[in-house]
DNA sequence: ATATTTGCAAAGCGTTTGCACGGTT
DNA sequence: AACCGTGCAAACGCTTTGCAAATAT
């Protein structure tokens, strides 16, 4: 069957190959933010028939089209999730890797007012919270450690902010 | 005469080589916000006897010795600034690449509400913001640009938001 | 039929590293 | 003197690309 982003293809009149169909498909059924060798691996599963380079340029591709966006967790790779609804941020944990979801219309126009003040329009703005779980038994800090370097690419849990 | 970043270096009993001290007196005398490939231009014309892997291993030391902070604003190369007193923020032009710089208390406290309200303590957190200049006249859209394409690394203006 | 897309392997880019040499303490 | 820092060039990890073969429209 059609897979979500498969329609959003056909839509805007790409050429639908087999590999685009594959990669299409495990991006409408990714809750995560796979990087490419993330994607790589799971549409190999579905389909031998596809080359790394085919999963970067699709990527590419999707990206151009406005129907992916790409983020940088850190750790050099970029990482992928359909374009959604609404604008939302990213949490990570920095224990596990995990990315944890979250809106926040309050920050949104603060951003727009600092950016006024500046005398600018926000284009676009990034990001990202490093976090760690409350009210557990810490573990010795590392402060040496680059928080960034161990997110993982799979795993994500989605939560709201208010 | 002994550069800011230099004492730094020699209180936590850093050798002091000539390479060093060239690098910390560049980074001393730097507004902005290089990249290493700037930070070897620069260096390089203080003095002809420094490979750009020194360059690298160098702000790499001084990032592990907190006298460096890395940054990250898109285009693939890491830019390098001094660590500064209070944490702050960074506005892109997307325009002209500029960086201003920008503190507000208000956003780090709206930040640990939203972690906590997910259960976290925020351990650091990005911000950026890319914005283009208000009431000029504004070129025709271009929508396929990624805007961090184009940042570069000099120049910065300092601006405070409240 | 024709323009696009693919796979492969090679190249590209920023960054790191092994090694022998050279400088700092 | 012992150790650490340096230069060079090679290696790295992620991503892009040239080319000829395969495929969608």
């Amino acid at each position: 069957m059609e897979s979500r982003i498969e329609r959003l293809c056909i839509e805007r009149g790409l050429k639908m190959t087999g590999q685009r169909r594959v990669v299409a498909r495990v991006l409408s059924d990714a809750g995560d933010h796979p990087d490419v060798e993330e994607l790589y691996r799971r549409a190999s599963a579905l389909d031998q028939h596809i080359s790394i380079a085919t999963v970067y340029r699709t990527v590419r591709l999707f990206e151009e089209q406005g129907i992916l966006e790409r983020r940088d967790f850190g750790g050099g790779r970029a990482r992928y999730e359909p374009t959604e609804d609404g604008p939302h941020y990213h949490l990570i944990d920095v224990e596990t890797g995990k990315v944890i979801e979250f809106q926040d219309p309050e920050h949104e126009q603060l951003m727009r007012a600092i950016a006024a003040r500046l005398g600018f329009d926000v284009v676009s703005l990034r990001l990202e919270l490093f976090g760690r779980r409350r009210g557990q038994p810490q573990p010795i800090r590392d402060d040496n450690a680059r928080h960034e370097a161990q997110t993982d690419s799979r795993d994500t849990i989605k939560g709201a902010s208010r």
